[in-house]
DNA sequence: GTCAAATGTGTGAACGTGCACACACTAGGA
DNA sequence: TCCTAGTGTGTGCACGTTCACACATTTGAC
């Protein structure tokens, strides 16, 4: 595979006139002669010396792997704005200290079976994992296996021990709500997907919240999804239900976004006749006429975070609290 | 790590009451009784046997793992809509194989240098190489290592001996820009980003050749990016040059979506007074008002061939062709 | 001058696997 | 009977590393 052979510990140690063990110190901490660290310094910069990760992780035990366990269908990990940047926020932070990021996205029965065998065969040493629900068997094997983890989200009642890093998703949705009602809008409702998923049930309950007295029921259309087509079918049944509707808050930029088309389509400005406002700040909100107001999501920051609480466990830190809730401010645009 | 100790050879060895070479044996293909391979199949599923990668990674002097390497800034890695499907492509063919897939950004310098050691460190037994640029240090890295890769798409006159797979920018470009021409539109532009690779620099060969005496120089805008901001300026620049062009190609959907906001802003309606196409088919295109015609990238195809495509070489095949063009169907929708 | 602690260094064993080799048994032909 | 080929099976070694242990040297206190 490379041309001649790889350098190994033997190699530098002849090199520099020491043993294996000498060597192994310098590269692991111990007690080592200022010469004898200058020497092995050098040789291993001569020779271009890269320990052989494969007997290092055999004999320590370990695979220096972390599992990204995405619990979606391939599309929707696609769709979804934030996850890649989870994903390249986790990445940085993990090859930083040294460990390979594994994707494993989780979409049908196979893959569960799979990725089972997989975490349960010491491929990994820990498990970053998004979108999870409650009941996925997934979520069990990593508990049984007292794998260290993190959520991203926050996933209610399950494993308490596992910590999360996310948003305040309801804080979030019920500030951004409250704007509408400051701004004098007096029918509010709510395109509200995934409700059977932590973000989403969050922000439906925020925006109940910031209502208040105003909260009306018929006035939330649960849709199955974070996206454009939801969105404008989620703002159709509530002009139909009433058609004197001024404000919406939607539960994503997409949905937003096909809110929008559908208001447009039903002959509504925007925000003249109805105030819209989104949430993730993905790159829908500035795509959208009029440009969207949103809640912004630090998708890196989560990701780095969440590699952080793993690699933290690994090193034995404990972790003082369970749950990190990163900064998720406003941006106020044209739409409301 | 685990509840307890992880299964060996030896314990299932015992368990079977053969010895650890017959168990390799029922493992890797040999002479073994149908006695003995039931007996330890048996042991193998009753004690949950997995074989341990990291001494059979020693051993085997490799390391089961493919570099996915995309050299782009980490904020296009988002942006482009191919790369996470050529990704997910490549990510499912890989595992298939029992291979894993690590990933690989190189955005700064300092990425540069890690990778490079990376590589060279044999922590990875190949390579896909996405967004490769001719002069990019890895590559020469790469070919240096002989080190078993595929690039997606189709660097010229660099390392004859890596196969790619893609799709043929240039006829694509061509078939769609004709388009233009048959139903009508007389000046006809192009917003051309990323001149400098591959794909960018087929486009618009393509399009000069479908356009034939037709073609005017002024009519090209070249712009860095494939993104929004960057169609929105190209156009403007067009309409600048020209105030009576009627059709434009789009070097990317999202590019076409930018164009198509310039034409918004100057009064100009779509498909009406200018026609506009893109390329890409992605989200975009069912996003902009009218719907975008476009051609299709099989993004997930591109990613398989390319992953199998390091399989085969890993294998010991030999690969027949260099190339591989995938088909990326045009697909009429509103916008001309 | 002796003992203990601190500081360095070398050596053997172990991690779990695959592979080459030695060996055992059977069958069939000369 | 002997040899050869085919079919099975067990054993030793190697892969490159870390760690525990044994040992050597220096330092400093009594």
């Amino acid at each position: 595979m490379k041309s001649g052979k790889r350098a190994t510990v033997h190699d530098i140690a002849a090199a520099a006139g020491v043993s294996r063990g000498t060597v192994s110190r310098v590269l692991n901490g111990g007690y080592v002669s200022a010469a004898a660290r200058a020497a092995i310094e050098r040789a291993i910069r001569e020779v271009g010396y890269v320990p052989n990760t494969a007997a290092r992780n055999l004999v320590m035990q370990r695979s220096q792997a972390i599992g990204f366990i995405v619990l979606e269908p391939h599309s929707l990990f696609l769709e979804d704005p934030n996850i890649g940047g989870i994903m390249l926020g986790a990445n940085a932070t993990l090859s930083a200290a040294d460990y390979q990021m594994v994707n494993l996205v989780v979409d049908s029965e196979r893959d569960t079976a799979r990725i089972t065998r997989y975490l349960s065969g010491g491929f990994v040493d820990g498990a970053i994992i998004v979108s999870a629900r409650s009941h996925d068997p997934i979520i069990q094997v990593v508990g049984g296996l007292a794998l260290p983890s993190a959520f991203v989200g926050h996933p209610r009642d399950l494993h308490p021990e596992i910590p999360y890093v996310g948003i305040d998703n309801l804080a979030s949705a019920e500030e951004i709500t409250r704007r509408l009602v400051t701004t004098g809008r007096r029918r509010v409702g709510m395109i509200a997907p995934a409700v059977d998923r932590d973000s989403g049930a969050d922000r439906l309950i925020g925006f109940r919240r910031a209502l208040g007295p105003l909260f009306d029921e018929s006035l939330v259309a649960e849709v199955p999804l974070y996206d454009f087509a939801c969105g404008a079918k989620g703002m159709r049944t509530l002009l139909e239900r009433d058609p004197t509707i001024d404000g919406v808050f939607a539960g994503s930029d997409a949905v937003a976004a096909g809110a929008m088309e559908a208001l447009r389509e039903a002959g509504r400005s925007v925000p003249a006749d109805v105030g819209v406002v989104g949430f993730d700040d993905s790159s829908w909100a500035q795509r959208t006429r009029p440009t969207l107001s949103t809640v912004h999501q630090p998708a890196g920051d989560i990701g780095e975070h969440a590699a952080d609480l793993v690699l933290r466990q690994l090193r034995g830190e404990d972790i003082p609290q369970r749950g990190l809730l990163l900064p998720s401010p406003i941006v106020w645009r044209a739409s409301a």
